[in-house]
DNA sequence: CCGGATCCCCAGGGATACTG
DNA sequence: CAGTATCCCTGGGGATCCGG
C-alpha cells in the first residue's frame, strides 16, 4: 500500500495492515493457526486469488507471517503468524468489540462461518462465576456449530458438537451473537427466533465485557 | 467502501472504518477534539480534499461524527466525534502500540507533528512512581514541542512549551519517541542525537507499557 | 486438486483546478 | 475557508488458465 508518509505509529501500522483484506487474513490465521492457501481462501469468501496471493507476499515481507513447507506426507505450503503477527490480536479484539454494534442489522447475503461464532464468546465475554462448576454450552446458528466451555474461570470455545451440553442456544446468527455479546436481552433474542434448551441459568454466567445496551433495541445502523 | 459481506464483527468494523484515511481522520478528531475542515486537512498531510470531504460524509452517515455550525462569531463548520466515534480510542491505542515497532526506521520524507509526539507518552507509558512529586518534562523534536506532566499517578500531555521543565528531551523524533516508547535505551537514543538536560532520574518514572526490547537495536523492518 | 499467475474491467484514490 | 469538479491512474474484483 502507498505509505501515509507520517511519522506516527498509527499511520505506520496502517501502512502495514491497512490494505483491504489484510486484517481479515490475520484474523483467519489467528483463529485457525497455520493455514494453507485454500484454507485462507475458503475462510475469506469474496477474496480474489491474486489479491490473496499478493497480500501473503506483502505480509511475509513485512515479517508478519512465515511461509513454510508442511512435513513430507502432505507436501503443501503453510502460512503461519510470526510473533509480530500474533501481537495483532489486541488490535483485532478492539476492532471486533467495537464492531459488535453493527451486528444488529441483518444482511441476508452475508457469509457466516463457525469460526466467527466461536471467537465472540471467547474474546468478549467473561465468566461471572469463575468458581462455579464446569459447564458446556452448544451454539447452533445457520448450520454452524460451536461449543463454549466454562472451566476454572476461563472461557474456551471450539467448533463442532458437544456430546452432552448443559445448554443449547439455537437460532439465527444475530440472535445467538446478539445475546452473547450483550447487545440483546433474552426476550429480544427469543423474538428473533432464538431457542434456549437446558440450563437457562448458565446465561447469567456469561458476562459480556461490552458496555451492553441490552435494553435497547437496534443500534443505529 | 465495498462491504466484505461477512457476518463477523471485525469485518463489519472494517466495513465502516477500513477505508483509506478513515482511521487517521478519527485519530485527528480524537487528539484535537472538534476540528474544522482545514484543521483536518492540515493534520493529515497528503490527503486530497475531495477524499477528505467524501470520508467526512461517510463518517457522518455511519454515525461516527457530527457536523455542526460553530457559534456565531466564527461561522464555520465543526466536525466532532460522536460517542461511537470516541469508542474507537481502544482500537487506535492498540494499533499505535503495535505500530511502535516500525518507528525505528527513518524515512526522511515523513511528516511529523507535535500531536504525534504527545499521544505516545500519554497512551503508552505509565508513571512508575505514582506517589512521587509532580514533574514536568519538555519534549523537543524537529521543531515540534510537547509537554509531559506527571501528577497524581497520571500522565498528561499537551502541546507547546513548559515554563520551567524539570527535564528536557531534545533530539530527532525517533530518538525521543524511541526512548519514551521503550524501544530504545538512553545510550542508543543518545547516539542518535538525543540531548537530555535536567533531572535525568525522571526517566525511570516513565515506564513503557510495551514489552520493551530496549536492549535490542533495530526492530525487524 | 492445490497454489497460484495472467488478463480485463471498473471503482476508488491522488493531484490539481475551480467555485460559493 | 470549505468544500466541488475534473481528470488520470492505480489497485481491487472476477474469471480463466497453467504448472506441479
Amino acid at each position: 500500500m502507498r505509505s501515509y508518509g507520517q511519522y506516527c505509529s498509527i499511520a505506520r501500522a496502517l501502512d502495514v495492515v491497512g490494505d483491504r483484506w489484510t486484517l481479515l487474513i490475520v484474523r483467519e490465521l489467528l483463529l485457525k493457526g497455520s493455514c494453507r492457501f485454500t484454507d485462507l481462501k475458503n475462510g475469506l469468501p469474496g477474496v480474489a486469488a491474486n489479491l490473496l496471493s499478493s497480500r501473503l507476499k506483502d505480509l511475509e515481507a513485512a515479517g508478519l507471517i512465515t511461509r513454510e513447507d508442511a512435513p513430507p506426507p502432505v507436501a503443501t505450503v503453510l502460512y503461519t503468524l510470526s510473533e509480530a503477527g500474533l501481537e495483532l490480536e489486541p488490535v483485532l479484539k478492539a476492532l471486533g468489540l467495537w464492531g459488535l454494534r453493527f451486528m444488529a442489522v441483518e444482511r441476508p447475503d452475508d457469509a457466516f462461518q463457525a469460526q466467527w461464532l466461536a471467537y465472540g464468546p471467547a474474546w468478549f465475554t467473561t465468566d461471572a462465576d469463575p468458581d462455579g462448576p464446569p459447564a458446556v454450552i452448544q451454539l447452533v446458528a445457520s448450520d454452524e456449530l460451536a461449543v463454549i466451555e466454562l472451566r476454572g474461570g476461563r472461557i474456551h470455545t471450539r467448533l463442532g458438537r458437544a456430546t452432552d451440553p448443559d445448554l443449547v442456544l439455537d437460532g439465527p446468527p444475530r440472535a445467538v451473537l446478539g445475546l452473547l455479546s450483550g447487545m440483546m436481552d433474552v426476550e429480544r433474542a427469543g423474538r428473533l427466533g432464538l431457542s434456549v434448551r437446558g440450563r437457562r441459568d448458565l446465561l447469567t454466567r456469561l458476562r459480556p465485557v461490552a458496555p451492553g445496551r441490552a435494553t435497547q433495541g437496534e443500534v443505529r445502523p
